[in-house]
RNA sequence: GGCUACGUAGCUCAGUUGGUAAGAGCACAGCACUCAUAAUGCUGGGGUCGUUGGUUCAAAUCCAACCGUAGCUACCA
């Protein structure tokens, strides 16, 4: 039996989980889950990424500690993973004592090691806020392109990089002052020294090897020092022996891992030392982004190795996450957070998506969401569950649930099981989209016996009613043996089907055992399809989030891009609620005479009977858009975050329908 | 600019060491079936495997250049 420790990349407390935190977990989790079925002892632990001057900013804003605002993350992130099937045995926190006295232990040794060294360097300085200020923290104009608003290490507009003390006009993100320049001492681990060290170890299995292609750029001479020290005020944990001195959220966030571990090991029975020791014989292993890399198989090996802990067996690299093949982008609303993504559908159909595209590259993963829907519709509910329910009239009404006492095609039935070397081969590589892959043409095998050996014929012959039996015993049996192999991916879809066939819990050498002589319980429907409009509703959705939150854009727009919005105050002539849909009244406007439909979401917030004769803004050029309910033809302004907090624009009196608003 | 990947049917992808592999699923068209969540099965159209050269008896598969895409990195070769 192995022993295995697994981890995804910490979440960052000071913002909310998206489709691409999912794809990591989910792909981590699918990883976990395969090795605890086959028999291995597994543990899978994660925790909040808490430390960092984000974090400190965002809780000083809301008026709270940083210690609130982690807790509140911390509890929000665990609700979205936990509805999405990810199943740690510890999601713990980088700010703990565990990892303070880890994170200490681990500096000690580095300088003991004689690879911490200190150095004198030139900083920003917000002397307002009294704070040193990283380069996305100060804004001003390109030096060389002239671009306003440009942040501090590059530009955006024209793609030039420099420092940003060579900004011109600088100013503080935070307090508009003008940053001065101030020297600070600061802490290096001197990652240099390891570069023989890294090079064996990233060439010796622990990275695929397009990762370790790329991590060579880095090998070949040009590792630098490694800055471990942020200056105070900093939310983190100090330097031993130093004043205002803190580490680095990068420092200590991967050994946030050994805390979270550690925190386990406390409640549990397991010896944190079998796992964490230089001989460890256990494995240990970390799923990533490819934006990462470098932390984890360069500065994180050097820091293990260097302070007498063994190393990672493996780094996971994954691709990042587009949609519909761009950037995830708020604007579009194709930035998907978690919540979101669940309430509008069910999050199986996410892991299974994300299952049927990832494989052992680092390749990037696109949602697009046409594929997205036909695949769910078509592989899951008309492939998949739809073995069971082709069988389960027949087995209900004329055998009362209970499978017969043979398998009529041991050949079938063997076949399957056949493959599973396959499966396995191809869990362990990660390769779930093989996986996937595979059991689809094994459901494909089932639909098509059924179709040439058609029971529903021969349940009308007189006489024939074993045979009946006999073919829906193999298909339930042939389809509970690819619950087996779907049963990391899907775990929820598999548990309604092991209600079906009675509620034991199926295990990995189940394919070689069939259910006969079994009561099975009545047939429900295990999953539902799903429909392209629920797609542009959670678009939708997100495009809201996005307009609610009170940061203002930084994108800038010039007087053209104004002039092509049509601005028009119209009166309300109509308003109704709209039968099946929960936010929406239909409201008929005039706008100069003209007769217009629009829809708005503002029923939470306002009485119909109270909006007729009201004035209004709308956008007047906005493209009609066929909405589930009719056509809405323009959009009428409104403020606020939404539900019963929206605030309908109305001009001053005087103001005539039809008047053009600038 | 350099580096690392990638570019196969409308979409998502398979194609093992070069030799009947030009394939699958979805989408589309026709037929069949009616047990099933308008699900399923069969048949068919559709690709000069990014482009151009080269190696070879033989290349989607190896080499070179070029074009395109993505990421990393940078004006230092």
């Amino acid at each position: 039996m192995r022993r295995i420790l697994v981890t995804s990349a910490l979440p960052y407390s000071n913002g909310a989980i998206h489709l691409g935190h999912l794809l990591e977990h989910i792909q981590t989790d699918i990883w976990t889950r395969y090795q605890k079925l086959r028999g291995n002892e597994c543990y899978y632990v994660c925790a909040e990424d808490t430390h960092g001057t984000a974090t400190m900013l965002s809780a000083r804003k809301q008026k709270i500690s940083p210690e609130e605002l982690v807790e509140q993350a911390r509890i929000e992130h665990v609700e979205d993973f936990t509805a999405f099937g990810i199943q740690y045995d510890e999601y713990y926190t980088t700010h703990s004592s565990e990892n303070e006295e880890i994170a200490t232990l681990i500096y000690t040794k580095l300088q003991e090691q004689g690879t911490i060294f200190q150095r004198t360097i030139e900083q920003l300085y917000d002397p307002e806020e009294k704070c040193f200020l990283a380069d996305r923290y100060v804004k001003g104009i390109c030096p060389k392109c002239g671009a306003p608003d440009q942040p501090g290490d590059n530009c955006d507009a024209c793609g030039a990089t420099y420092s940003a003390t060579d900004l011109l006009d600088p100013r503080s993100e935070l307090s508009n002052a003008v940053p001065i320049i101030k020297t600070t001492t600061h802490y290096f681990f001197d990652l240099p020294q390891f570069e023989e060290f890294l090079k064996e170890w990233t060439t010796s299995g622990t990275v695929q090897t397009e990762v370790s292609n790329k991590l060579q750029e880095w090998l070949d001479g040009s590792l630098k020092p490694w800055d471990i020290t942020r200056d105070a005020p900093y939310f983190g944990f100090r330097i031993p022996n130093s004043e205002n001195k803190y580490f680095y959220v990068w420092l200590d966030a991967p050994i946030g891992y050994m805390a979270s571990f550690k925190h386990w090991c406390n409640h549990s029975n397991i010896d944190f030392d079998d796992f964490w020791s230089k001989d460890s014989k256990c494995e240990l292993h970390h799923f990533i982004g490819k934006d990462i890399i470098n932390f984890h198989a360069l500065f994180w090996p050097a820091v293990l190795n260097c302070a007498g802990f063994r190393t990672p067996s493996a780094v996971h690299v994954h691709g990042m996450v587009t949609v519909n093949g761009e950037k995830m982008s708020k604007s579009r609303g194709t930035f998907i957070n978690a919540t979101t993504f669940r309430k509008h559908f069910e999050p199986e159909t996410l892991r299974y998506y994300y299952a049927a595209r990832l494989s052992p590259t680092m390749a990037d993963i696109d949602i697009n969401f046409d594929d997205f829907v036909t695949r769910i519709n078509s592989e899951l509910v008309g492939k998949l569950v739809n073995i069971p329910s082709r069988c389960a009239n027949f087995l209900r009404k004329s055998f009362n649930n209970i499978l017969d006492s043979k398998l009529v095609d041991r050949t079938l039935f063997g076949e399957f099981a056949g493959v599973q070397p396959q499966i396995q081969d191809c869990y362990e590589q990660g390769n779930t989209r093989q996986v996937v892959r595979i059991v689809m043409g094994l459901a494909d095998r089932v639909n098509q016996y059924l179709t040439e050996v058609a029971p529903w014929k021969l349940a009308r012959i007189p006489g024939k009613e074993a045979e009946v039996l006999q073919i829906c015993t193999l298909a339930i049996n042939l389809y509970r043996t690819l619950c087996v192999y779907l049963k990391p991916i899907v775990p929820k879809l598999v548990e309604r089907s092991e209600e079906f066939f009675g509620g034991t819990k199926l295990q990995w050498d189940d394919v070689n055992q069939p259910l006969l002589d079994h009561r099975l319980r009545d047939f429900t429907p295990l999953l539902q399809r799903i429909e392209m409009n629920q797609v542009e509703d959670m678009l939708n959705a997100s495009k809201q989030t996005k307009s609610s939150t009170n940061e203002p854009s930084t994108t800038m727009i010039d007087i053209t891009d104004f002039e092509k919005i049509d601005l028009r105050v119209a009166a309300v002539l109509e308003a109704s609620l709209v039968k099946g849909a929960d936010k929406l009244l239909e409201l008929v406007l005039s706008i100069d005479g003209n007769k217009r439909t629009v829809f708005a979401g503002i029923c939470e917030a306002y009485n119909p009977n109270d909006l007729v004769g009201r004035k209004v803004v709308v956008v007047a050029n906005l493209k009609p858009r066929t909405m589930r309910f009719g056509v809405s033809e323009g959009m009428v302004l409104a403020a606020g975050p939404g539900g019963k907090d929206i605030f309908i624009v109305s001009p001053d009196d005087g103001a005539e329908e039809g008047m053009t608003v600038r």
